[in-house]
DNA sequence: GCGGTGACGGTCG
DNA sequence: CCGACCGCCACCG
């Protein structure tokens, strides 16, 4: 997984800190990483990985405990994925944050 | 260098 | 509980 810049490094870094079965959002990830008001950026440095990458990328969703990829089939294999990590889906398609969320320590 | 573009988020009605 | 708006800010053409 290149870092194509120091943020993105920073980004990748927080984002291998999720552990399984838990989920982060954006936001958080961004501010985690020491760039506040970035979780677009967040977005984009995750979008950037390659496939074989390590980086849980699965595991950010938005402030609303939403998959936010708007592409076709990209989402649904996020969604497989985390619930193959025990996380639950609501029928709408949302993630309980109170109960999923990754809380650093 | 400029402007359109989002894997976003907080607010408001 | 929605949807609409608006502010944000690095990327890329």
């Amino acid at each position: 997984m290149p870092a194509r810049s120091p943020a993105y490094a920073a980004i990748y870094r927080t984002v291998r800190r999720v552990p399984r079965g838990r989920v982060a959002t954006y936001g958080q990830i961004a501010a985690l990483a020491g760039l506040p008001r970035h979780a677009r950026q967040v977005g984009y440095a995750l979008h950037a990985l390659s496939e074989t990458s390590t980086v849980p990328w699965y595991r950010i969703l938005n402030a609303q405990g939403m998959i936010s990829l708007t592409r076709e089939g990209s989402g649904d294999l996020q969604r497989k994925l985390l619930e193959l990590e025990g996380v639950v889906f609501s029928a709408r398609g949302h993630v309980d944050l109170k109960r999923f969320q990754w809380v650093p320590r």
